[in-house]
RNA sequence: GGUCCGAUGGCCGAGUGGCUAGGCUCAGCUCUGCAAAAGCUGCUACAGCGGUUCGAAUCCGCUUCGGACCUCCA
């Protein structure tokens, strides 16, 4: 098994990944609030524990990957007064609140599709678990560390804090927090601000509501993510993952919840946080009006798009940047993202049809190799994993060139460590590749007519009509495809 | 206000004490009927000021600027 290191926001140190129980990974990620259509900076999430779901898996472990839908509990405002977002979304487009949901899911899985992220292995939802949620919050109340008011259950952080450490995840202390919290009155249910929400009684306008033994009401705002991370990977397990701003006070309120109810000191050995996708230095979200939707990024239907970029090429630009760093989103940074995203695919597409050299090679394919996993192993580090790749890239167009050697062996490991790193961990689908592309279209003849009209203008090249041969280019230059000329003769790629 | 994080060449973005990624852009060259592609070469940066060290982008301190969280948020 590779020695893998990952950074654990939990300890802040980067540390050796050691499973509870190896061969079997378990990881708990929070999924999406399902009221309207992900943005950008949503997938950028998704797509980080996709690739930590890829290497896992392709390192040999059997990953037990749990990835939610919130399809309840979320309150638009803090206190009393909040409102089910699902239940309000349902309100002003006169809806089914399960109608909302059934929507946002379906597009939520749409984009998934489109960006080449795999499925986890169970999506659970919350509604799905109301009963399980009504058992945590006895179970929490048994223990002493939740109370009801008024057909209310809350979390009763400070006993909690007596007995347990809290806020060791985000490095709050309690009494910072109590400060902080100052301006939120109209809490009189709540002994205290810091106390959160187990279970809220529904008023009459409620959409959403199930009975409990305290009131018919809805779970409260974090604890579906204990309560299905516990069920389906235990009380203890390895990987929790998430954005960065749901370290406060959604992880935290999770493992008080987690803790709280059975008393297991550590639920989770290794939590991860992705960073933030940027816009001009700020956070892409909602409440900023600068998010856009993948939709948007592909047409270009966006004041702040020039134009659309495929997903292939937003998912190897996001794998640019660290997981753990912000990422700035720019059109330039985009455009470079493209080309060299292509650069790279036609290099591996030109590495399947290159003939080997007889004489040994020149570089070392299995130190290269090696440096791949040690990229991937150093926190998923993708940036490095992507230099590292580019090295082969110009070996590839190298050889190609003739001016390397590259033997029959190294020709085939180099395929097989492109084929492993960028398209099965990297998750990148080959788009750009000329059999890809026109197996992709409309016509299986494609290729082969493509081959026909490059056949005709190197019959005219050889007999010096240039007058037909770049008639020939032109045209086809025209419809997005272009030709290029080698030793060898020529070639020809879509888009 | 509190807590935390960041500041790298024209742009993006890795890199935690000496070996000084990578992509994009730009300039020159090679190849080519021309072009494109590809290859080669060049442009060698670490916000500022101090300090530690034989040696710092990398460690410490201060300053400036930016961001995240503290309220739903990936």
């Amino acid at each position: 098994m590779q020695p893998l290191l990952i950074q654990n926001t939990l300890t802040g140190e980067k540390e050796a990944f050691k499973p509870l129980h190896a061969p079997h990974v378990g990881m708990y990620v929070c999924g999406p609030t399902v009221y309207s259509n992900v943005h950008l900076g949503n997938v950028r999430t998704f797509l980080t524990f996709d690739i930590v779901f890829r290497y896992l898996t392709f390192i040999g472990y059997q990953v037990r990957y749990v990835r939610n839908i919130t399809d309840v509990g979320h309150l638009t405002d803090d206190g009393d007064q909040g409102e089910d977002k699902v239940a309000k979304k349902a309100r002003l487009e006169n809806l089914e609140p399960m109608e909302v949901v059934q929507r946002y899911t379906n597009d939520f899985h749409d984009v998934m599709r489109v960006f080449n992220i795999l499925p986890p292995s169970i999506e659970p939802s919350a509604t799905g678990h109301i009963v399980e949620q009504i058992e945590m919050i006895k179970a929490i109340l048994d223990r002493g560390y939740a109370y009801e008011s008024q057909g209310s259950v809350y979390f009763d952080v400070r006993k909690f804090a007596a007995d347990y450490p809290y806020g060791e995840l985000s490095g709050r202390k309690i009494d910072e927090l109590i400060s902080a919290t100052r301006a939120l009155d109209g809490q009189d249910e709540k002994r205290d601000g810091l106390d959160f929400a187990l279970w809220k009684k529904a008023d009459e306008t409620h959409l959403m509501h199930w009975p409990s033994p305290w009131s018919e009401g809805f779970p409260g705002w974090h604890l579906e993510c204990s309560v299905m991370s516990t069920k389906y990977l235990g009380e203890r397990f390895d990987i929790h993952g998430g954005g960065m701003d749901l370290k406060f006070p959604h992880h935290e309120c999770e493992i008080a919840q987690n803790v709280g109810a059975n008393g297991e000191a550590r639920p989770v050995n290794y939590w991860m946080h992705g960073n933030m996708l940027t816009v001009n230095g700020r956070k892409m979200a909602k409440s900023e009006g600068n998010g856009f939707t993948p939709e948007e990024l592909i047409t270009g239907n966006h004041q702040l798009l020039e134009r659309g970029y495929s997903p292939m090429v937003v998912r190897f630009f996001m794998l640019g940047g660290h997981y753990g760093s912000t990422l700035d989103f720019s059109n330039e940074a985009l455009q470079a993202a493209e080309k060299g995203y292509d650069r790279m695919m036609q290099a591996v597409a030109g590495l399947a049809g290159l003939t080997p050299s007889d004489a040994p090679g020149e570089v070392d394919i299995d130190a290269w190799r090696r440096r791949c996993f040690d990229a991937m192993n150093d926190d998923f580090n993708t940036p490095k994993l992507i230099a590292t790749l580019f090295e082969g890239v110009k070996w590839a167009n190298s050889a190609k060139a003739g001016q390397l050697a590259l033997d029959a062996a190294q020709c085939a490991l180099m395929q097989r460590t492109f084929s492993e790193f960028a398209f099965h961990v990297m998750g990148l689908d080959g788009e750009g590749m000329p059999d890809t592309a026109a197996a992709g279209g409309d016509n299986a003849l494609t290729p082969q007519l493509l081959d026909l009209l490059v056949q005709l203008r190197s019959d005219a090249k050889t007999s010096k009509d240039w007058g037909t041969a770049d008639a020939i280019r032109n045209a086809l230059s025209e419809l997005g495809i272009t030709i290029q000329d080698s030793k060898d003769g020529s070639t020809w790629n879509i888009e």
